[in-house]
RNA sequence: CGGGGCGUAGCGCAGCCUGGUAGCGCGCUUCGUUCGGGACGAAGAGGUCGGAGGUUCGAAUCCUCUCGCCCCGACCA
């Protein structure tokens, strides 16, 4: 792997100012870079990790059985006026198109996907369907912050279904739920995630939310015996206590666990709002003319980058899991004057490379300890060492980035627990 | 959107109070010595001091306005 196709340059500094971790890792790993606020440059490092992220996405949506297309993010008003949020939603992007024209851009995308459902779904045969995409979104927050956490440009997959029953939705969102959880077990967040139960609004009475226990986190969470978690927006309401406390007695909430949690996912039951404002209907099978009921399931790829960043790290760098590294394995050349390691180097990336893994080589003319920090700092979770001493003795030095743990084998022996 | 802090070389900072034409560290270039955990020496390159206006013989420095970044708060389908 060319080192230089990377844009790999590291800094051991970053402005003071900058508090957050995420953005501080990731900024020093040189993966991500800020342009302004709430609007960052994703460097070849960081997009291989952001692009990771998204597949195990698509991977999860594609086996509900959703199919990805991609809507425009550049949106007329008239949509918006459609459901009244065009000056509901202070977040909301508003700029001036040709001819004077109001545009918004995209910061969810019902206004679109319903009218667009409503020229493919007719009848009851029509039902139920899913369809996502992976797109960049833009809020206009006021005050954009904590990196890649809240940003008014960022990534986000966003999901519609739309069904004939309500039955069917909540069957749907059953499974959503369990694919949303392999999710954040596959991006190394499974542990630290809980789902959340949180304000439902006009159709459901809850709605749920993916947080990842952090102490940097925004969001307060109260821990369930149960695994999951409520949303202190509701905690004080009566119902919802005694609703989701099993054998609820008086007082029982101030037992619960308060945490501190970054919200990596968010999906809702929209029942009928949408298909009534658009007039999206289907025939049933009595003939009668119906609106389906509809769900929504969001997550940002950019924001779960940013939290794995936030949350899985140490003194040294960023830790990336397996699945989303930017690579498995990093090659250490120590010598790069020394034939015997670049010949080394150059067997042993064959070997990896052969059997999939993907490998960055650092062959950089510069001392050990720049070339090991490095490779610390930005986390690839094997590291592979090639110096004068292990090409005498026809071995490599392995270290686990997460545990530290090192070990000498043979050249072409592969430690233990390195696998795809 | 309210409050606070900060904008000086690619990056991180000092200088500003007490005006006199810009400096340090990292990074970068060249040479030499090094070479298994952020090496050392020598020689270099690199800056309209965020922007505009004002005061002054003279402004990075003082004044006014403006833009931006970070933090706290409010907000957060």
């Amino acid at each position: 792997m060319q080192r230089t196709a990377y844009f790999l340059k590291t800094t051991k500094d970053v402005a003071k100012t900058e508090v957050s971790r995420n953005a501080q890792l990731l900024i020093r790993a040189g993966m991500v870079n800020q342009l302004m606020a709430g609007a960052y440059s994703y460097l070849p490092l960081g997009l291989r990790v952001l692009t990771k992220i998204e597949n195990i996405i698509r991977d999860e949506m594609n086996r509900l059985g959703a199919g990805e297309l991609l809507m425009p993010a550049l949106q007329p008003r008239e949509i918006w006026d459609v459901t009244g949020r065009w000056d509901k939603i202070d977040v909301l992007f508003k700029l001036k198109g040709a001819g004077d024209r109001d545009l918004a851009l995209g910061p969810t995308h019902e206004e679109v996907i319903t009218p667009l459902a409503a020229t493919v779904i007719n009848s009851y045969r029509d039902l139920p369907t899913a369809v996502y995409q992976v797109q960049t979104k833009f809020r206009n927050e006021a005050r954009a912050k904590s990196g890649l956490l809240r940003g008014r440009e960022f990534r986000m997959k966003d999901m519609y279904s739309f069904h004939a029953t309500q039955e069917d939705l909540d069957a749907f969102y059953e499974k959503a739920t369990e694919a949303y959880q392999r999710i954040y077990q596959r991006v190394g967040l499974g542990d630290l995630t809980l789902r959340t139960f949180a304000s439902g609004g006009a159709f459901s009475k809850y709605s749920h939310e993916f947080q990842t226990l952090t102490e940097s986190g925004e969001d307060i969470v109260y821990k369930l015996p149960n695994g999951d978690a409520i949303n202190e927006e509701i905690i004080t309401e009566r119902e919802a206590i005694a609703d989701l406390i099993p054998n609820y007695k008086e007082g029982d909430e101030a037992k619960l666990q308060k945490a501190k949690s970054i919200e990596v996912g968010n999906i809702f039951k929209l029942g009928t709002r949408f298909s009534e404002a658009f007039n999206l209907t289907y025939t049933d099978k009595d003939g009668s003319v119906k609106h389906p009921v509809m769900g929504c399931y969001g997550v940002g790829p950019s924001r779960v980058m940013g939290t794995v960043a936030e949350v899985l790290s140490d003194e040294a760098g960023l830790i990336w899991p397996m699945e989303i590294a930017p690579f498995h394995v990093g090659i250490v050349n120590l010598r790069v004057s020394d034939d015997g390691c670049n010949i080394a180097t150059a067997k042993l990336n064959d070997i990896l490379t052969a059997q999939g893994f993907e490998v960055l080589v650092d062959d950089r003319d510069t001392g050990a300890g720049d070339k090991f920090a490095d490779m610390d700092l930005i986390g690839l979770p094997w590291q592979a060492t090639i110096g004068p001493k292990g090409v005498a003795a026809g071995e490599v030095e392995w270290k686990n980035r997460k545990t530290g743990q090192k070990q000498s084998l043979p050249m072409g022996k592969l430690p233990e627990g390195l696998s795809l």
